[in-house]
DNA sequence: ATATATGCAAAGGATTTGCACGGTT
DNA sequence: AACCGTGCAAATCCTTTGCATATAT
């Protein structure tokens, strides 16, 4: 099974219905390989879909978060951003963010050597304070070449 | 040059003058060794510093970051939390969030490892994206032993 | 038919801004 | 004296909630 009726079924599976504005909101993030925030994803769709409100959005944003569709990143920008989760370790990422101008790039360099320490501090971690363990993040910030000027 | 002294120089290095509201909230701050949001810092002074204003610790908590002296630490949950920067490698560490009620740990596992491969991902970074990189976040998140229940 | 999802308006919470006054240099 | 810092109130920005209506199952 692939593409939306993965989805479909995937919400169904959660107990939750198959909606317009769900599929939208989906389609959006799976096919952008930009960070949106609840603004973002509302003005990409006012135009194909008249009518939808904002309080829709957030509140899809957060069940497909909480479904493990989508990541919500939280720089100290004031506010959330969404990033699609495929399923695949290919796409496994971090970032590096221009605290100028806000830019995220997505780097995969080293997550190899990288997933390792990960998983030996996890485990170090889950061992001493007893923790169920069940993410993490790990950004690089600084000035990007434009806002250097 | 050490203690207070040692900050009020660095103020006026920046330009900044040394006043009362300023030297409560860093001495506050670099003693305490929690996570502590604007309103955390405001109730915790109002007894010893009443009539200090929300708005004042804001602007000095922003001053602060700008100075290098304090971190600005920013999760999922709306409110942004500051912690004292001590000048010392030794304390280096990284965060372990619980997700479910807030708490946060400091840890230190693995930090010279650690350094070795931020160093490293650093130097690609900065060679591949052009970036000035200036800081790094790790952070773990998942449920503390209390809230797992 | 029934429970869930949506949209609007209003509420909420964190942070910022405008402005007159007070304190440091 | 000159300029920066402070406090209050109001304004902003992002996000959540209440409620009547629309929709999926």
């Amino acid at each position: 099974m692939r593409g939306p009726g993965k989805w479909q079924h995937r919400l169904h599976g959660h107990g939750a219905r198959w909606t317009a504005p769900r599929s939208a909101i989906l389609e959006l993030l799976s096919r952008s390989s930009k960070h949106m925030s609840a603004k973002d994803v509302y003005g990409s769709l006012n135009r194909t879909h008249p009518g939808l409100g904002l309080t829709t959005v957030y509140r899809t944003l957060d069940l497909l978060v909480r479904m493990g569709l989508l990541n919500k990143l939280s720089f100290g920008s004031g506010e959330s951003r969404y990033e699609f989760r495929s399923g695949d370790e290919e796409t496994h990422h971090h970032h590096l963010i221009c605290m100028q101008c806000g830019k995220i790039i997505d780097y995969t360099d080293f997550v190899d050597e990288e997933l390792k320490l990960i998983k030996k501090t996890e485990d170090a971690l889950t061992r001493k304070h007893g923790f169920k363990i069940t993410d993490h993040n790990i950004e690089f910030l600084g000035i990007c070449p434009e806002c250097k000027g």
